[in-house]
Parts: C-alpha cells; structure tokens; sequence
DNA sequence: GACCTATACTTTGAGCCCGAACGGTTTTTC
DNA sequence: GAAAAACCGTTCGGGCTCAAAGTATAGGTC
C-alpha cells in the first residue's frame, strides 16, 4: 500500500543507510507525493472515464488541447501537452487512424503541420470532458476549493522553478562537462565508403 | 510555455466548447497541476542526475525500494514503486543485466521471488541518492518546510481518496457493466483442433 | 491422488516515452 | 545569391506501461 506510513517509515530507513548525510524530509516526501498522486489520478480517470472510449491519457491530453485551443501548430500541441514531438508524432498516428484528427500544412510555410478535431473528434470530447471532469472532482472531493487552490499555487512553484531555473540548474551541476547522451536513440549513420 | 496563463484561460474556453454545462475549475487546475509538476520534477531529475548513471526515474525508484527496505517480495516492490508486476519484470530484466539487482528464490514459497540489490547496487545508491535528494530541495526551494507539508497533506488526500474510495466509485460508474477490455494486450490463445 | 481455487511471476500486444539523428524548409549572413 | 544557421516534424533505438492471458506453485477438499 503506498501510502503515508511508507514514506514516513522510510525516512529512517534512509538517514540509517547514509549514515549521517544530512536527508530533506520534507522536499523528499512532496516529490513523492507528486508523483503517487499523479500516477493515482491517471489510473483512476484511464480505467473509470478513457478506457470506455479506448482512449490513453495522453491521447485525450493532445485531444483536449487540440479542442481546447483549436486548430494548432504541431509544436505548440506538444508544449502544451507536455509531450515531446517525437511521442506527438506516433500519438498522432493513432489518432489520425482513429478518425479523431486531421493533418493540414501551413499555407505559407512548409515546415509546419496543423492539426484540428474532426466532427467525430469534436463529438468525442463533448461527450467525454464532462465525464472526466466529474472524476477530477471525484479524485480531489476531500478538499473544499480553497485547498485547492492552495494545493494548485503550490504546485505551480515547483512548476515555475524547474522551468525558470532547472536549465540553468542542469548546467551548473554538469560543470561543463558533456552533457552524458542517452544510451538509446538513434545511432548515427556510418559514412558509406567509395 | 506549459504555465499557469494556460490554464486559466483554457478555463473559459471550456465553457464555451460545453455552452452552459458546469465545470469545475478549482478540481481541473489541481489536477493538471498535479501532472505537470509530476512531469517537470521527473525531467528535470532524469536529466540533472540520473542520467549520468544510465538510470530511468523507474529504475531509480525500484532501485530505492529495494535498498531502503531490504530483500523483498516482487509484489511488494511492484506495489511501493507504484508499478504494475508486468512492468516490474522488464524493470528488474534491464537492472540485473547491469548487475544491479539479484533475483533469488523464496526458499518455501517457490512462487515468490526476491529481489535484492548486489554490491554494486548499494554502492550506486548510496552515491546517486544524495544528488537526487538535492534536487528534490532544488524543485522545490520556493516552499518553506511548512508549505512543503501542505503540499504533501493535500496531495495525500488525493492519493488517499482514490485508494479507498476508486475502486468502488468505478464500480458504480459501470453499473454492472463489464469493464470495457483493453484494446491491446494478450490475446487468448485459439483452442486447438484434432 | 484428483480436483479446485487462490496466488505469484512472466509473456504478450499495442502503445507511449525520450532524445539523437535525419531530411526538408525557411531565415540569416556574407 | 550562395552558404550557413535555425527550425520543424519524422524516424529510430532502447525502454517503460498496462492489462489480459498464460504458466507454475500452494493450499484446500473429497
């Protein structure tokens, strides 16, 4: 049960297997937080709303920021999804099949691609938001609204700080040492001989 | 820019996109919140200090339940790490290919399997861990400690109505229904003739 | 022992995930 | 106007993700 007693038990456990090295309780156990209250939110609105519909999380997240802001630049959905463009790519793929999204290109220039609802992906999300934004007041019905707005501003600081100061972070700490490549990706072509 | 200007105004877009049907503004900004300070704190902590070591956020998690709590049953990692066991059996493949984790048998129970982590695995742990708490300050230094237990109070409510209370709240929003299967997963293996 | 049920891990299939490399377009620079 | 730099979406590789199905063990009943 990954709940509350774990991650106070835990904090021991920890500061006995340093030794002595100095342990953030607090910071620790709000990341930890974060992250089993993310994963339970996302369990909970995938089986008891999306899964009815064979939607994904993050399929109904580009959906709904396609809906939300209509007709839009490829890059500019990914942002806001919170996805990079090369999972946008294979996400769009299946909506695409699914009849739920169109691809256009830009009038003027040719790099970018457009993407909007179709009428069935438009009937989709009238349908489904409302659903979802039922279990949202489901997930959070232990708190009045001012807790959640208090519980919303605070996780904007740690938004903000890792957006206005995590580059920066990020690149103090590696020193100016090379930044570490990930073991996965794509390999670079071998120049062909001749 | 995934901030919070987005979100508000796509407040009011929402209700036009519904015309009239109420929405929750309160519950909507808390969970996107939630998913996006999830997001930016796992990035950013992959990058800053994972990364170096070729550790994924997952595999660092399952590596730090099983050092804080010992040689532990497979289901009970699965659990803590927030993973499902099918998951868990690809995590603890790639771990132990690294020589990270031992798998041993329970030596009455032969379905159980232990998990523990090998020399190398403490000695990864005891060196990443700290770096990893030190950004856990850094994402959320614009907290004091008070705000700090705020925040994870109100986050554990969200983890906690959803443990106690989804479960049966899905059940209710089926009414009886079945529960609408998977579009992918294993399929059932055709019944052979003769 | 044969049967049945419960439990635990693994396999499978479809899909998401990132970031590096890539090919194409546009803009900038000289 | 040609080369260079910047930008955009796609491809690719390795890995994580779930749940359903499968395999194997354990514990009970007859």
């Amino acid at each position: 049960m990954p709940g509350q007693r774990s991650i106070t038990e835990a904090e021991k456990l920890v500061e006995a297997k340093l030794g002595g090295t100095p342990v953030s309780h607090e910071r620790m156990a709000v990341v930890a937080n974060i992250y089993r209250a993310a994963a339970a939110v996302r369990q909970h609105l995938e089986n008891a709303v999306l899964r009815s519909s064979d939607l994904t999380w993050t399929a109904f997240v580009v959906l709904w920021v396609i809906w939300i802001w209509g007709e839009s630049e490829s890059r500019h959905v990914a942002e806001e999804a919170g996805i990079s463009k090369g999972t946008l790519t294979g996400v769009i793929r299946t909506l695409e099949s699914r009849g739920l999204v169109r691809r256009s290109e830009h009038p003027s220039d040719g790099r970018l691609l457009l993407l909007s609802l179709t009428g069935e992906g438009e009937e989709l999300m009238r349908r489904v938001f409302p659903d979802f934004n039922a279990e949202e007041s489901f997930v959070t019905s232990r708190l009045d609204d001012d807790a959640c707005r208090a519980l919303a501003t605070g996780l904007r600081q740690v938004v903000l700080q890792v957006e206005e100061k995590g580059e920066e972070r990020r690149l103090a700490l590696l020193d100016g040492a090379k930044p570490a490549p990930r073991r996965s990706g794509r390999r670079r072509q071998a120049p062909r001989e001749g």
